[in-house]
RNA sequence: GACAAGGUGGCUGAAUGGUUAAGGUGGCAGACUGCAAAUCUGUUUUUUACAGGUUCGAAUCCUGUCCUUGUCUCCA
């Protein structure tokens, strides 16, 4: 028996815009799609607050015991710059300022990608496919589309015609639109000239001579549009239909819309049983933007070197930050916030380490299996993993309690504490105790050890002087001694 | 301008009709200490942007105003 079948879980489905129960169309597997970054620049932090909340979701699915094909893609190729710059790749305009073959830069801000997400302490998503991996599957896409009467070709380039499908089908249906009031608002674009109507999208593009990245196709030598890349390959690996699809809160429209049209256009049903929107982060109040200055890398965060923050914060600090906010909710950050991030996150790995330490008593004055149900609780409740951490601070509570010897607890609740801390901490949430990896085994270990018994000595003799000193030496190379009833211990910066 | 999501304490952030509005952090007090720091415990602050309305009862529903973020053009 897994989990799942007690468990109830809910989610909210943005294109419903109600908790559901979730119910995968296969019992005990779940396909989950996430669109995955434009490998053109360095990983955005917001960028990875998405993933991250997706990673969580992927972490408690398993949990629950499901079986799950988690697609997160790569975009290598595909997006536009814009219309008047006659449809350059972003990925290839980059190139060119550089001076770098375009898949050097794919391969390059991949693997920056991977490395970032790695100190993330992210699970490698089931498969990780590339947009210019799958050229083929896109173009039999759009064949089918065309053979369907929902495209047209114009001049080497195929265009979704949205006025056509809107007649049969209900475009705008997960972004609230309505095609009435878009055409009444759209702006009037002079290269648009091809398309019937602004609101169509390009299936495929004509590439001109000097664009780098192109394909032969039945339309002549092209290039992908940038929603065709998700349709085929969350098809090709998840099937017609599948349970989940996510993606950030900016991704709705277009991005999302024009996948559904394409999925529901060839295939005729709807492709997405769950849809997931991630919100924003913003930094200070304000959204993060290169332009602005309002912006910082996740290894600026990690090695302190940045203008907005009063030093360094380690990711572990950073995704217990990002879990303390709902994933749907815009989350701002600031230096105060992760401080108090900071602070907590420490507290809450110092009573890790501290329930095997426990005394053991004869009966536990908490009742554990009703904690542990409020932590399930939470999580089903559309992955709430602020209420989650602030059932987990009840638990260090009780730790801390038991600690001071105000109240007690058996072997067996502590084995069965720890093993529910363990799963919610490092399992569901990600996070990774990072004073576990700690120092005592090496030389530094050893020399601090022996400054601690020289301090000891000398407040013995109370020589404060002395010990002062040794405290305060230690404490400026980033050494902190903590005094505790039961000897001194230390932590290094 | 249109559409969408929001506006909760010093900061961060849960709770969508029902007893004292969760948790973290900060402040204050106590314990510990030679003194500090660290740690632990207790405690404190908001009446939920503003103005109306519905209801026995609203942060939660409705109307209006102001503001923030997102989308409408590449973007998580």
């Amino acid at each position: 028996m897994q989990l799942f079948e007690n468990q109830p879980l809910k989610i909210y489905n943005s294109l419903s815009g109600k908790k559901e129960v979730f119910t995968p169309l296969s019992k005990g597997h779940v396909g989950m799609y996430v669109c995955g970054p434009t490998v053109y620049s360095n990983v955005h932090l917001g960028n990875c607050r998405t993933f991250m909340s997706f990673d969580m979701i992927f972490r408690y699915l398993r949990h629950l015991g499901y079986k799950v094909r988690y697609v997160r893609n790569i975009t290598d190729a595909g997006h536009l710059v814009d219309d008047a710059d006659d449809g350059e790749d972003k990925i290839a305009k980059k190139a060119r300022l550089e001076k770098l073959e375009p898949m050097e830069v794919v391969q390059r801000y991949t693997v920056d990608f991977h490395n970032i997400l790695d100190q993330f302490n992210f699970l490698p998503p089931s498969i990780e496919p590339t947009a210019t991996g799958h050229i083929i599957e896109q173009i039999e896409i759009v064949k089918d589309i065309l053979a369907k009467g929902y495209a047209y070709e114009v001049n080497g380039s195929v265009y979704f015609d949205v006025a056509t499908f809107n007649e049969t089908n209900e475009y705008g249906k997960l972004s609230g639109r309505k095609l009435e009031d878009m055409v009444a608002n759209t702006r009037a674009l002079a290269a648009q000239d091809e398309k019937k109507n602004p609101q169509d999208f390009a299936l495929w593009k004509k590439a001109e001579p000097q664009h780098i990245m192109r394909w032969p196709s039945p339309w002549g030598d092209g290039f992908p549009g940038w929603h065709l890349e998700c349709t085929a390959m969350s098809t090709k690996y998840l099937g017609e239909t599948f349970d989940i699809h996510g993606g950030g809160m900016d991704l709705k429209f277009p991005h999302h819309e024009c996948e559904i049209a394409q999925a529901e256009a060839c295939y005729g049903h709807s492709p997405v049983r769950y849809w997931l929107h991630a919100n924003m982060l913003t930094m200070n109040g304000k959204k993060m933007a290169k332009s602005t200055g309002n912006n910082i890398l996740p290894g600026e965060i990690f090695s302190g070197e940045n203008s907005i923050l009063s030093k360094a914060f380690t990711p572990s600090v950073v995704r217990f930050f990002m879990m303390q906010a709902h994933y749907t909710s815009i989350l701002d950050l600031s230096n105060d916030a992760l401080l108090a991030s900071e602070k907590g996150y420490q507290r809450l790995m110092e009573a890790l380490t501290t329930l095997p330490k426990l005394t053991v008593g004869t009966k536990t004055d908490f009742d554990i299996v009703a904690w542990k149900q409020g932590c399930y609780d939470a999580m089903n409740d559309d992955f709430n993993t602020p209420i989650l951490i602030a059932q987990l601070f009840e638990a260090v509570k009780r730790i801390n309690l038991v600690k001071e010897g105000k109240e007690t607890i058996t072997a067996a609740d502590i084995t069965l504490l720890k093993e529910s801390i363990n799963a919610f901490v490092f399992e569901v949430l990600g996070l990774e105790n990072e004073r576990a990896s700690g120092v005592d085994s090496n030389k530094l270990g050893g020399v601090v050890e022996l400054l601690i018994q020289l301090r000891m000595e000398a407040r013995a003799n109370k020589d404060f002087a002395t010990s002062d000193k040794i405290r305060d030496q230690l404490a400026a190379l980033g050494i902190q001694l903590k005094d505790g009833k039961d000897g001194t211990t230390f932590t290094v910066a």
